[in-house]
DNA sequence: ATGGCAGCCATAGGCTGA
């Protein structure tokens, strides 16, 4: 059995003691993190191997930043789109127990009419096309991370406030279907999950408290790891503590 | 219509996140 994970932590710095806690309590083969806000000379490599993780990682000042730690040696290590010139870190990934194990930041877009959705759009469309390349080489392929799109209307606490806005726009969704497209599943999607079922909270108005959410952590993997595929859980956890994260960590089972 | 929370950089308040 192997378990798999992702975890938007919202800076690495600020929540470095709540991943080795989590760690500790969920001690999964991999976790991929996104959002490590830290270059690479500030990373904390040593308190992450003194918890018996192995550890590979891109980051930049303030921004991004992208890690996979593992219990299992770490392989083949490849930083960012090879087909995609990006000034930011937000893919890293690494062959690991045979599967290579690809961590992605996908751009937020801020709204329909940014620069910045417009790139995220551009970064998802090479993404597809790198990942398409990807599974020829290595058909145990899992894409896990902060997509920042919710793929349907109920992964989103109230679709019609929501409609036609970044994060659930036809085009990023569109994005989505054709990395699904690949032959790719959406793990959280195979088995049964409660209702309002979400990955990520704002900080304003109770969010959290009132679960007003949307799921945009997620775990694709391709066919022979899906039909490995046991279970996809949220854990809602750690974002009851003090200081958490945003985003809440994700993981499926594999046989 | 705006800001609301959090983190960052920098040391005030603007930018970004989602």
């Amino acid at each position: 059995m192997i378990k798999l994970a992702t975890w938007n932590v919202n800076s690495l710095k600020v929540r470095l003691p709540q991943v080795l806690q989590w760690l500790g309590d969920n001690p999964v083969d991999v976790l991929c993190i996104q959002e490590t806000k830290l270059t690479d000379d500030k990373f904390p490599a040593a308190e992450i191997e003194a918890a018996g993780y192995q550890v590979v990682y891109t980051g930049q000042k303030t921004y991004n930043g992208v890690a996979i730690l593992s219990k299992h040696p770490i392989d083949a290590v490849v930083k960012n789109n090879p087909l995609f010139e990006d000034d930011h870190q937000r893919i890293i990934s690494a062959t690991i127990q045979g599967m290579r194990i690809v961590c992605a930041y996908v751009p937020n877009g801020q709204s329909l009419e940014s620069d910045k959705y417009q790139y995220k759009l551009k970064w998802l469309a090479s993404l597809h096309d790198w990942i398409q390349q990807e599974l020829t080489l290595h058909p145990q392929l899992a894409l896990l991370g902060d997509y920042n799109i919710a793929p349907e209307d109920r992964d989103v606490h109230d679709p019609a406030a929501w409609e036609g806005m970044n994060l659930v726009s036809p085009p990023e969704r569109a994005a989505l279907q054709k990395l699904i497209d690949l032959k790719l599943t959406d793990s959280f999607r195979m088995f049964e999950q409660a209702e309002k079922s979400f990955s990520w909270w704002d900080y304003r108005q109770l969010g959290f408290r009132l679960n007003k959410g949307v799921r945009i952590d997620h775990i694709l993997l391709s066919e022979p790891l899906a039909a490995r595929c046991t279970s996809c859980v949220i854990d809602r956890v750690p974002r009851k503590w003090e200081q958490p994260s945003d985003h809440a960590p994700v993981i499926a089972t594999l046989d």
